[in-house]
DNA sequence: AGAGCTCTTGAAATCGTTTTCAACGACGAG
DNA sequence: CTCGTCGTTGAAAACGATTTCAAGAGCTCT
């Protein structure tokens, strides 16, 4: 016999209890030829003039014995993955969080998954993770709060990525309206000296906020005072890095009637900092925040805050992001952003200023930062 | 001329520029085998015999030519898909996105991702994303907070799953210590009318973290008050289950002086009614949470809490997986559950009883839930 | 020198699908 | 009746990697 390694065909494929069966079993076992149980599997057009009966029969013989397609034959053949990457700064991000929940829904529904990897604001992970996410043959990308650099090999939707790259879709917040809402309310109470936050710089989000809030302050002739901006810096996600900016802020012994605050987490941080130096919020110092994270209706006192839709603005980048991907064609393709719009939700952070507070000054404390102490 | 379809193999496939190039292509470019190149890519041992300049060539061609295998015909041949998954309640909770972050990065640096699948605690979806999470040949799974009724397929690590199914590796907290620091914290502190919450039913700590309060109480002599035991009810992952409880818990008139919320989040809501109550914590009513948020150090005040080491747990979880997919005769196939140890984090939402609420009573206000007014 | 080893090597088998394509049958028009 | 067209069908090509396996080379030992 001559060398002969090629798996006899007429052998009918043995059905293994435990083993995966594949498609040549489940044809020999239906009497059909793979050709058509695939056809059928796949509601293809050319398996129309199969009988209806014989459908079902290979729908139900399929179930019983368990067939699960192989995903990666398939991926192989059909160069579909049904996969997408989504790219955070941290997965323990309140914000990265809520818009990756509402991308969730839409992606399972229509059948796709998706690997999250978080860089930490590190470009050299940037740059690892875009060779990971396309090794492993992602259809599209989310980013955010991600600077991209360069156009990506797939579709790409950007969840607040200001970076203006070709070709890609970016979704994002009227920073003007947001901007405009909270300075707005502020200034309705009647508040003048306003401190304002700005984000770290490796935050997306934070050269355009910065300058929505120059623009809404002079739409009101509202003068931004210089030793009242406050910088965060750092990657810490948590309220450290405000409540160091706001400690700062009130050393300098600069008087302000409200603070700004770049999002509800560095709210927390600014109160914190504020009830440390002696003084009351609202009643000494108002404060705004920016997001509407879920606890923030529940913080002592109740934030005032600019909400971001984050679920829809991650629904969106998924159904933006599907479209991109299903039609090469799709106008969207075209589209530089599609914005969203923010709401301002009132609640007991803020108050008419404090007169004597826009005069007179209180020292502040020098109480240590909030203590961590540990007892096993 | 005969029937003729499969591509002559004499000839070198062309080499396109924006084509992605595969092993045969690289291969031709070479001048070797297509086996010669593969097994220097994989450092296979029967590449050692190939002079080492070779190796080097081919590395530097590879990276040349931006050379990168199809994962799906590398994982259809190997199969090997190097994907875990992991299923959640929610994703935009903390407690899970902690313990992800700590999953994360050993997954990344052993060369593995991951699938996040979040359920809202409704057994359907559970279900069905095991089915999604087997038919993208996930090599294993972690469960967070997730019941699972039986065995998985693959080789599985919950954290908090207290179900005792047979092959599953279970990582703990030692929620018998963790008790234990909590209620012996506040008895020492002097506080005998404690109200203790149960967490929703369908959260897997619930149960033990229970069992594991009686214990530490009996322990201590301390008397569990029924009338002091609220139940949070619900899916939600806010506040607002906790706001409602410990609303009822007032409105009931029975006197406490310390509540342990079910976590912090549980705390924010409980110390947010408390204070509607115009009661003061935790001069009033001291208050333990549980977990250790981002966000605990900088609430008002400062949360007492019982700290979790979940970024540990999620790292100690993708260690446990790896070796029980990497090894199947690994010893920890064996065990049950591994024990992570809780810390007391004493901060100033607890203190010294109030001698007159221990027998005076203070009637609860009557004022609404937060509002959460909005304005366009 | 020849037998018996081990080590290298690359052609080809293999993984499990989807889809192409040649063959064939049915049918309508001329 | 013949031809052309169209629709149906299943064998086999294709996807792109890894790995088997037989052949051949290189050795040692008698």
């Amino acid at each position: 016999m001559p060398r002969k390694r090629k798996t006899d065909s007429a052998l009918v494929p043995a059905i293994q209890p435990d083993k995966p069966i594949n498609i040549k079993m489940l044809a020999s076992h239906l009497g059909l030829s793979i050709a058509a149980v695939s056809r059928i599997l796949n509601h293809s057009p050319a398996a129309k003039s199969i009988p209806k009966e014989t459908h079902e029969r290979v729908f139900e013989v399929a179930k019983e014995l368990n067939y699960k397609p192989n995903i990666f034959a398939r991926s192989l053949r059909s160069r579909r993955s049904y996969t997408i990457g989504v790219m955070v700064a941290e997965v323990s991000e309140g914000y990265a969080t809520l818009v990756l929940s509402g991308i969730e829904k839409h992606l399972m529904d229509e059948g796709y998954v998706y690997f999250v990897v978080s860089h930490h604001h590190r470009p050299a992970l940037i740059a690892e993770y875009e060779n990971v996410l396309m090794s492993r043959a992602i259809e599209g990308l989310v980013a955010i709060d991600t600077p991209l650099k360069a156009r990506f090999p797939v579709p790409t939707v950007t969840i607040s990525g200001h970076d203006e790259v070709e070709g890609v879709v970016n979704i994002v917040l009227d920073q003007g309206r947001a901007a405009a809402l909270a300075i707005g309310h502020l200034h309705e109470l009647g508040h003048r000296r306003i401190a304002f936050m700005r984000g770290q710089s490796h935050t997306s989000d934070s050269t355009t906020r910065w300058n929505a809030i120059e623009e809404a302050a002079h739409a009101l002739d509202l003068e931004i005072l210089r030793p009242l901006i406050v910088q965060l810096n750092g990657n810490d996600p948590t309220p450290e890095p405000a409540y160091i900016a706001t400690r700062k802020l009130l050393d300098s012994k600069e008087l302000f009637t409200a603070i700004f605050a770049f999002n509800d987490i560095a709210a927390i941080g600014a109160i914190r900092a504020i009830r440390e130096a002696n003084l009351r919020v609202p009643e000494d110092v108002s404060v705004v925040g920016f997001d509407d994270i879920q606890t923030a209706a529940y913080l002592n006192p109740g934030l005032t805050t600019v909400r971001q839709p984050l679920k829809k603005m991650g629904l969106l980048a998924a159904q933006s992001l599907l479209r991109l991907i299903q039609s090469p064609t799709d106008p969207l393709h075209a589209a530089r952003q599609l914005m969203v719009d923010a709401e301002l939700v009132v609640r007991n952070s803020t108050c008419v200023p404090n007169p004597k507070r826009s005069l007179q000054h209180t020292p502040p404390s020098k109480s240590a930062t909030p203590h961590r102490t540990r007892r096993g």
